[in-house]
RNA sequence: GGGGGCGUAGCUCAAUUGGUUAGAGCAUCGGACUGUCGAUCCGAAGGUUGAGGGUUCGAGCCCCUUCGCCCUCGCCA
């Protein structure tokens, strides 16, 4: 510590300016550091930033000065400016300075083929010392490899890391075509309360007390949905808005309780119109962060096309590999689980692996695969290997003789298996079945390299069915949302056949990925009242929850239908991350604190007196008063 | 709420079956050095092994408790 205070002195006592106390900063920024190319060769130029190294040759004096756009070298040469030099020699990493020099070509054999400035070179005439800096916990530097959990707590210097810049840099031009895009349509950007009104269903509600209403709460808002719509009837026309929404839910590694939506919603539209206009916006975000064509009109398959290939609503389709189903075949083997299955109504489904028997041992298939599967609720992995026999695909397992011969060849004709396949199936409700297959198929199209990460596989998933029965409170509960219309030709199923009414809903899928979804909504106040029946909403509850919402919908509710694209995950894809963290500013760790802020924190008494709340006791909590 | 992984110097990691004074690279500090760019060379400093307890002659290592981070199931209309 002492040495710093000395060496700002040493700083002070020659001819460099150097403003710390006085305030007076005299050289102004006129270039970015890492903008500078071999055409500004000759330019007196002024450059700010952070040194981000610094070669003392004790004659020689290098300082890689950076910014926002990246690196550039100084050069402090003591035969031309010496005081200017020996003060350069106390500069440490970190410290902001100002520099005035002469931009020159680096000699023959000096450039530095790694930076896009290394052609060139800052002669220094001149510094102001801005500031100086404690030695960081880290370097700023993408090489090493950081615990996420001091990047955190000193997000200010991960943030210095040229990764992250460009991360939050594309993020911002995101947001920047999408205000272009939409505003280029037509579009209004309405802002919509984050105070709101809580409704029980759905994710967990982030609350806020009321001060004013004693005992009551504000509820964050999970999406604005029924702002949005009600825009709609207000005559907007076209809306969108780039909003936060909240979840008071568990996070995972693409998901936070706080996150960014990309909320639309249009006016006298079908669904094909939201669809045909958004995937457009997708498209050109491709286009100019990635330079990705991606092919239009999107390619869509219907909800049930996707469970019955992928077992999955949002299919990899980077890769084939269908998902077969062999209940008929299976059935009538003499294998005692899956006979057993069938006649009780379940599926025995599985896929193909091409090389996949090459690829995986026994024990690999036995332990590694089959405790995956089991992990997503797949009881047991059944496998045949495929192996050429005289020239003929032939099954191995342990399994082949519970099935005959014809079965067996039925079996390698269904998957269009040859030899080295590998065939795993599971058994069992369907549903079950498909939930444990379609992260085996991703798993294994990944393990393969199928799944290239350079490639992006667009669908729009509709056809959603509207209702999906609930088991555990016996009653049909919305796929989406509860304001989701019907397709027209279903209706007649309302009373009926509910479970197999579909819906005008759709989701944009990307390599396996969600990125957005959407509907037409009810807009007609006879039906929705009708929706709300089938999901066993009362007329109270209906009027305690969304009386707002359907008197507007008595007020000359216009057709209307919207999307909502997830920003972070959109850019998560862009820029290749798994972490939703690396795609936020300022994210939060699994248990939703703030490792810099040290957010969410006791407070006050006299704050809680005043909301008229009281904390009830309880055992754990570091953070907690005595 | 369940399952799994991790926690050792500022950072990234090592430390044999429980056995000497817990090591290395980078960073830091001092010195040397005319063109470096992951500078180099010489030297120095740097540790509550996340915390607490236990077993043991002896614990970074074994046991118990606890805190934190990550992944995951449930959850996320």
């Amino acid at each position: 510590m002492t040495f710093r205070d000395d060496s700002i002195i040493l700083l002070h006592s020659n001819q460099d300016l150097n403003p710390i106390e006085s305030g007076v900063f005299m050289l102004k920024r006129t270039e970015y550091c890492g903008r500078l190319r071999a055409s500004d060769v000759g330019k007196s130029v002024i450059v700010s930033g952070w040194v981000h190294s610094y070669r003392d040759h004790g004659n020689l004096v290098f300082v890689d000065l950076r910014d926002r756009e990246g690196l550039v070298q100084l050069v402090f040469d003591p035969e031309n400016h010496p005081d200017t030099h020996k003060s350069a020699r106390d500069l440490r990493c970190e410290w902001v300075i100002s520099a005035q020099g002469t931009v020159r070509r680096r000699s023959e054999g000096m450039t530095n083929p790694k930076l896009p400035t290394g052609e060139i070179e800052i002669a220094v005439e001149r510094f102001e010392l801005q500031n100086t800096a404690k030695t960081p916990p880290f370097e700023i530097d993408d090489a090493t490899n950081v615990g996420e959990e001091t990047r955190l707590q000193c997000r200010y210097i991960d943030l210095r890391r040229p990764s992250m810049q460009n991360r939050l840099r594309i993020r911002h031009r995101v947001t920047k075509i999408v205000r272009d895009f939409y505003d280029d349509n037509g579009f209004y950007e309405i802002e919509t309360p984050f105070l709101g009104k809580s409704t029980p269903e759905g994710a967990r509600d982030f609350l806020v007390p009321s001060r004013l209403c004693k005992g009551m709460f504000y509820a964050l808002p999970q999406s604005p949905q029924l702002f949005k719509q009600i825009l709609m009837v207000s005559g907007m026309d076209r809306y969108f808005q780039i909003v936060r929404c909240f979840r008071d839910e568990d996070p995972r590694a693409d998901r936070q309780a706080e996150f960014t939506q990309i909320d639309v919603e249009m006016s006298f539209v079908n669904s094909e119109d939201v669809m045909a206009l958004n995937e457009k916006l997708i498209c050109r975000i491709f286009k100019e962060i990635l330079g990705v064509e991606v092919p239009q009109p999107v390619r869509r398959m219907t909800y049930q096309e996707a469970i019955r290939d992928y077992g999955i609503d949002r299919p990899d389709l980077r890769f084939d590999m269908k998902l077969k189903d062999i209940s008929d075949i299976a059935g009538k083997s003499t294998f005692k689980v899956f006979t057993g299955v069938v006649e009780s109504g379940g599926i025995v489904k599985g896929l193909c692996a091409p090389g996949g028997g090459r690829k995986y041992s026994r024990s690999d298939i036995e332990k590694t695969l089959a405790d995956f599967v089991s992990d997503f609720g797949g009881k047991g992995l059944a496998w045949f290997k495929v192996e050429a026999e005289n020239g003929k695909p032939v099954l191995k397992s342990n399994l082949v003789k519970f099935f005959t011969h014809e079965q067996q060849e039925q079996m390698l004709q269904r998957f269009g298996a040859a030899d080295g396949d590998l065939i795993l199936l599971v058994a069992g409700p369907a549903g079950q079945v498909n939930k444990a297959l379609a992260p085996l198929r991703v798993r294994i199209g990944k393990e393969l390299g199928f799944a290239r990460p350079e490639q992006y596989a667009f669908v729009w998933v509709v056809d959603f069915p509207l209702f999906e029965w609930n088991p555990d409170e016996k009653r049909f509960d919305s796929m989406h949302h509860p304001f989701t219309s019907p397709i027209e030709e279903d209706m007649h199923k309302l009373e009926t056949d509910p479970g197999n009414i579909r819906s005008q809903a759709y989701d944009l899928v990307v390599n396996g990925s969600e990125i957005g979804g959407g509907s037409v909504r009810i807009h007609n106040p006879a039906r929705q009242a009708k929706v709300f029946d089938l999901l066993n909403i009362t007329r109270q509850q209906a009027e305690d929850r969304f009386g707002f919402f359907l008197r507007a919908l008595e007020y000359g509710a216009p057709p209307h239908g919207g999307i909502a694209f997830g920003l972070d995950r959109l850019i998560m894809i862009l820029t290749g991350t798994d972490n939703i963290r690396d795609v936020i500013a300022f994210p939060k760790t699994q248990r939703g604190q703030c490792l810099m802020t040290e957010a969410p924190s006791t407070v006050e008494l006299a704050q809680l007196n005043e909301l008229n709340l009281r904390v009830q006791a309880h055992s754990h909590g570091k953070h907690q008063p005595e």
